[in-house]
DNA sequence: CCCGTCTCCTACATTACGTCA
DNA sequence: AATGACGTAATGTAGGAGACG
């Protein structure tokens, strides 16, 4: 069974412009296809609701515990669009890696090392029954997988990581015997830039996804839940400060260009002032071609042979360029009282 | 088919904690 | 060492969706 993943388009620039200003899995492009055994249900959300579906059976029929789906072996295919710091095989999902290695408890590969906040087995295994995620047996998808940190560490050396870990562990289990309410900690780089790659594949987690990660980063399902909720909402926030950046410049320019353009108007009714021949002209009606924008005159006098129409250019001898910058402004005029007649 | 209930998920607002200048 | 600002983990709440009786 395959999983081919592929991000589509990439966010819109301004999501004031669609309606759709909830950021959601849709908005990120986000698709799943499965090569097999699931047929209709493609998506993320689809997908958790199969989860959840299975859930239910479980909840219902106790003994029931392996799903009637066929083990997931599920690869990330190549083509993945999001650029990389590393290889694929550096940075592996846990819900699309599944069977590779083995459990925690074993002997660790060399990645082996990413202990923060680690939690009793006990506190871990409540909090996942707590989610509702009975996918604990042999052949479920949430089989644990270490990641492999050594690329990511970058320059900082074992003994740093085993300080934060110390320092994240004893800060747990301090809170653990105090049993304080509300207990912050605070994720490591390595947690951190893991969920943010994850993320970067989907912004959102279906309970599948969650408890894989959870397990991968030694953290609590309902802290991946947590992390996943508030990135969701710094995205936005980061969309909005842009949208709202755009909208200024937006204004800035359409006030520049109303400047403009009265200074336009005043300057052309200086010029009416003081040529007074001009208002002599026959009237004149200006007319836009809808179809090549060109403005043409249609000049109607009353002349001694008779009305006649005429188009005409404008004057170019006594007019030059301030009646076609006139023609020009009232064609906007035009234009726009067209626009707002027509909405 | 409709309705009420339950469960789960999400967005959102807020609080509280950790870090840093 | 004390403090305030800031980032962010954690909490609470409301609302929507789906399943079920």
């Amino acid at each position: 069974m395959e999983l081919a993943l592929s991000l589509g388009d990439t966010p819109k620039p301004f999501s004031f412009l669609d309606n759709t200003p909830k950021i959601s899995h849709k908005d990120l492009g986000f698709c799943m296809g499965l090569g097999s055994g699931f047929s209709g249900r493609s998506d993320d959300k689809k997908e958790a609701c199969e989860a959840e579906d299975r859930r239910v059976v479980i909840r219902d029929e106790g003994e029931r515990r392996v799903s009637s789906d066929p083990p997931l072996q599920l690869d990330l295919l190549p083509f993945s669009p999001v650029p990389r710091s590393q290889p694929p095989s550096q940075l592996r999902f846990p819900w699309l890696t599944d069977n590779l290695v083995s459990e925690p408890g074993s002997s660790g590969g060399p990645g082996r090392g990413l202990d923060v906040n680690r939690f009793p087995a006990p506190a871990i295994a409540a909090e996942e029954a707590d989610d509702g995620a009975s996918l604990s047996s042999p052949n479920s998808t949430v089989s644990s997988f270490q990641m492999d940190f050594c690329v990511r560490n970058g320059g900082r050396t074992k003994r740093d990581l085993e300080v934060d870990n110390e320092r994240a562990s004893s800060r747990a289990s301090d809170d653990e015997e105090n049993g304080s309410t509300r207990k912050k900690l605070r994720l490591s780089k390595e947690q951190s830039a893991f969920l943010e790659e994850s993320f970067k594949e989907h912004s959102t987690l279906n309970p599948k996804q969650k408890l894989a990660l959870a397990k991968q980063l030694n953290l609590r399902p309902r802290q991946v839940e947590v992390w996943f909720q508030n990135r969701r909402a710094r995205t936005k926030l980061k969309q909005t400060e842009v949208d709202c950046e755009y909208l200024k410049r937006c204004c800035e320019t359409l006030t520049q260009e109303n400047r403009r353009l009265q200074k336009e108007l005043q300057e052309l009714r200086a010029l009416k002032t003081s040529q007074p021949f001009y208002m002599q002209l026959p009237a004149t009606t200006l007319t836009m071609c809808p179809s090549c924008e060109r403005v043409a005159t249609t000049t109607t006098s009353s002349s001694a042979t008779g009305n006649t129409t005429a188009t005409t250019a404008p004057n170019s001898a006594a007019l030059p360029l301030a009646k076609s910058r006139l023609y020009q402004v009232q064609a906007h005029m035009n234009q726009a009282q067209a626009h707002q007649s027509a909405s």
